[in-house]
DNA sequence: TTCGCAGTTATTGTATACAAGACTATTGAC
DNA sequence: GTCAATAGTCTTGTATACAATAACTGCGAA
């Protein structure tokens, strides 16, 4: 338990990231955020190098880094790499899982429907997650399902933007049950395309993103203001 | 001009390991880099860290840096990820091309065959990475287009050691004369079959790429007893 | 009043020094 | 003779100091 000091650090700044307590755009101060850690600034910066490496922030040369802020356009082409991600997924899972994944998968997607029934939007959204994970450890391909995983986390923000639209999380159990079926029958064809909808931002659902993405931007301009 | 220093250095590992003068599970020595590159320990760090953060290299708590040395079974899911990924680039440049497209693609396909018949297999290989990025760049999605060109990246080494086949190059052109085609013809589908297939590792291709890793595996406990 | 230049300040980039954990070798005991 | 434990060394992780550059502010001139 070490080096868990830098490691910890670059995960609490990507959660900061994803949570949206750094907003797009702004500045990550070394200094300030060494002193918020109490540490140096020499894991900071190698903290920041990793996101930098991974994408979630820009390191502009002598001039410190910001959180990338991705315009809807490129929002929208990553949902349209993860609609794919997922789909093969939901293809392989359907042609290579076991009797534990159909466990697992039986098992979150209860989850999912008994948190929204509930109408927990937070738990939910949580279960979800494992749900999705779960159709990712069954495809058996250990880099498609790091693969998944890493643009899932990527995507955490606007996906739970998507939430809040009326009704999603009922629109969106329904497909899990589609989704589910198709891999348990085995049906390749199926399951990616069922999986492939689901993730996909079309038609309204891109206008509805939209929309909550500029409701988020004037809350950060409000905050930059401080 | 300025922070290009660690910038190279991250550029000219990363190289190293590409190229197989880091060879894969070789421990990387902080200080041996830092002497060889002419600097200090800080950026070299830094350099590793982000090399870390991509997944060619495996930094373990205090116990140094290694190489990370994917199994042939990583490298086949390798493949099958960029397999779609780049079926799904073909069948969005068959959807998106324009004609600056069109005419960089066959300029780049009109050099992969000159090359092929000039039988220079460094030209030839140097050229497809060409034709291949023309591909993503007809995607017009700029993201799905850095995500490829990041797995390609990685999968260098082992696309070399494929194109050492017997006649792969000339099949292999071929297969890029079909994928032109069904992208000019805007056939979504065509575009995103044949470039899978063009991409993928199955059938006997599997068994020579094991067969060709192996066979750098001998080289490479040479080059350790150095 | 506005534009431009220069000096200052603040922040990043790099080096070095120090601390702490892991590997190794040697010695002692069984 | 072999195994284990301990001391020593080597390497990584962190902090701090220094260097260099970009941003900012203030002053002056057009």
């Amino acid at each position: 338990m070490t080096s868990n000091t830098f490691h910890k650090l670059r995960d609490d700044i990507e959660n900061g990231i994803i949570t949206g307590e750094f907003a797009p755009g702004e500045r990550l101060d070394e200094v300030q955020l060494a002193t918020r850690f109490g540490v140096s600034r020499t894991p900071i910066r190698e903290a920041l190098m990793q996101l930098s490496a991974i994408g979630l922030i820009e390191a502009r040369p002598r001039r410190g880094a910001v959180v990338v802020d991705p315009g809807p356009n490129r929002i929208y082409e990553m949902f349209e790499v993860m609609a794919e991600l997922e789909g093969m997924a939901g293809a392989m899972a359907a042609r290579r899982h076991t009797e534990e994944d159909r466990a697992a998968l039986l098992a979150s997607h209860e989850r999912c429907e008994h948190s929204a029934i509930s109408e927990d939007a937070d738990s939910y959204y949580y279960d979800n997650e494992i749900f999705h994970h779960a159709i990712y450890a069954a495809s058996h391909s250990t880099f498609l399902a790091e693969q998944c995983a890493t643009l899932h986390r990527r995507l955490r923000p606007y996906r739970r933007l998507q939430l809040r639209v009326r009704n999603r999380v009922k629109v969106s159990i329904g497909e899990h049950g589609g989704i589910i079926q198709a891999i348990l029958d085995g049906d390749e064809a199926a399951a990616r395309q069922r999986l492939r909808d689901h993730v996909a931002v079309q038609g309204d659902r891109f206008s509805d993103l939209v929309s909550n993405l500029s409701r988020r931007d004037v809350k950060k301009t409000a905050w930059s203001r401080e």
